[in-house]
DNA sequence: GTCTATAGAGAGATAGAC
DNA sequence: GTCTATCTCTCTATAGAC
């Protein structure tokens, strides 16, 4: 009795510091794994392998590789849309303002992880349904973005264009270089450091670049 | 002895025609979810009912997962750069007439194949290396897009600026909209249908806004 | 060429010891 | 919580009949 008493309290005061850091570091492993290859190539043994755990542990802390990737996924999402919609709603900036912020956060973000556009697109080309699912208030409401404050100042300024060209635009010119990176290096284009300063370059020039679309009737 | 003789002959005859339907048919049905699911969630059992033959045909005519794969990719490839490099490396042309050639062409080639550049992008950085060895020749020449006459046009007309940008932007705003269509249909941008008359006026668009942001210094 | 049947490898998941 | 061992399923690939 006495040495059960001995273990279980020791294997609680572990448990604190250690399932805390376990669970934290095949949440990473997965995270990087799931958006480098994607769902089906990533193996519960490579996350296992890569979080310097036992395959067991990430089914005990996970349950299945559906449900990690779920949980994956839901922060990727998340991550990914909160870099740009609290702006794209705010009433009290002006247009300028938005393009600025938004552009300075997104780069942030994505720069700390690059893949992250490509695993979000790429997921949810292959599974449509799924963000609807992981995001049902975007599913039922969706004229979300066309009420977006920024869809209405794109329209007052430049009322002859539908303005999701301009969030085409937007969108494409600023996601679309880390979109683009792993092939571009290959034309020599630019190192993996050089694109560091590239896109710390683009965060003073899309503005202006939005700018100057707008002109066009 | 007559009996094989008859059925030889009319085996190699039913050959000329069923054959190549069938390895066609395979070969199309493999593109297809292989550009739509990527290489791992796309199973040989999958590309069989698809193309409607049994799973052991699949493999008859293309020996392995990984060969079929390789032949499709290469031929996608090889169809998403096709429709950019010839303009791109044309010396005869003006900056002006590029614009606007390459985005006629690449819009319409994309449009009949809207998963490409995703399926593009996404391999090649879950696999960097492997565009190197379907393509040696960029591999040990790359500066190849430097050297490019669009790439000295663009320089000559903004020196100030990295020709790069400017590369960034036209593939951009080019490119962007069909990867990221799956997601924008969901906040209510814009259905299939519409998705087809958004690019059209892109196509006359996508040149004046170039055209205005080589304004910039 | 096309099929059925199956070998063989690797995946996700869990039971049970510690 | 963590590990070893294993079950079960599915996948790729092929052998062999027609």
């Amino acid at each position: 009795m006495f040495f059960i008493y001995i273990c279980k309290k020791k294997s609680n005061i572990m448990r604190y510091k250690t399932d805390q850091a376990t669970e934290e570091r095949i949440k990473d492993a997965a995270g990087t794994l799931f958006t480098l290859k994607g769902y089906s190539s990533t193996t519960m043994r490579d996350i296992a392998a890569q979080a310097e755990v036992n395959l067991a542990l990430v089914n005990y802390y996970f349950r299945s590789k559906e449900n990690i990737f779920k949980i994956i996924m839901r922060e990727k999402i998340q991550t990914f849309f909160n870099s740009i919609f609290p702006y794209l709603f705010d009433e009290q900036t002006s247009l300028q303002e938005k393009f600025t912020s938004v552009v300075e956060k997104y780069i942030n973000t994505i720069s700390q992880d690059p893949n992250l556009p490509l695993f979000v697109f790429g997921e949810i080309q292959k599974n449509p349904e799924e963000i609807s699912s992981l995001f049902p208030m975007l599913a039922s409401h969706n004229d979300i973005l066309r009420e977006s404050s920024f869809f209405k100042q794109l329209h007052k300024i430049n009322p002859h264009l539908n303005p999701f060209h301009f969030i085409l635009n937007f969108l494409g010119i600023t996601i679309f270089p880390f979109i683009a990176s792993p092939l571009l290096v290959n034309f020599g284009m630019e190192s993996s450091e050089n694109m560091k300063t590239i896109m710390e370059e683009r965060k003073k020039l899309i503005p202006q670049w939005m700018n100057q679309m707008l002109l066009i009737e």
